[in-house]
DNA sequence: CTCGTGACGGTAT
DNA sequence: TATACCGCCACGA
């Protein structure tokens, strides 16, 4: 059911230590629904509270974060990172060789 | 039930 | 390196 997967994508979430990033996909795998990372990027934006969730923690497969409709949450994702010393190159992306989050 | 829409990702060009 | 497509799939109109 999909109740559950919002269960798992959250509590996966919740795992990524601080200081370091995970990307939709890797969080879609380990959650069980590896054919629907966009799911979780449905999930997280239902979530705005990054102290129960710390959604900013979450970016594409390119290490950059996602573009979304309106808001200003894409600026403020940038922000939450930088203050727990992720750091973006020039073209505006984080080193995951670097910073992503390993099991 | 059908259709359009994504905070996605992998491949091809 | 940068676009362009295409496969996927939960959701809501």
């Amino acid at each position: 059911m999909q109740h559950d997967n919002i269960q798992a994508i959250l509590t996966v979430v919740q795992q990524i230590p601080k200081g370091q990033v995970a990307t939709y996909g890797q969080i879609a795998r380990i959650a069980g629904i590896p054919k629907n990372a966009r799911q979780v990027g449905s999930v997280l934006k239902s979530h705005p509270d990054a102290k129960l969730v710390p959604w900013h923690r979450v970016v594409n497969a390119q290490g950059q974060i996602s573009t979304r409709d309106n808001s200003n949450s894409q600026y403020q994702q940038r922000e939450l990172l930088e203050q727990e010393n992720i750091m973006f190159n020039d073209s505006g992306r984080v080193d995951l060789q670097r910073f992503q989050w390993r099991l």
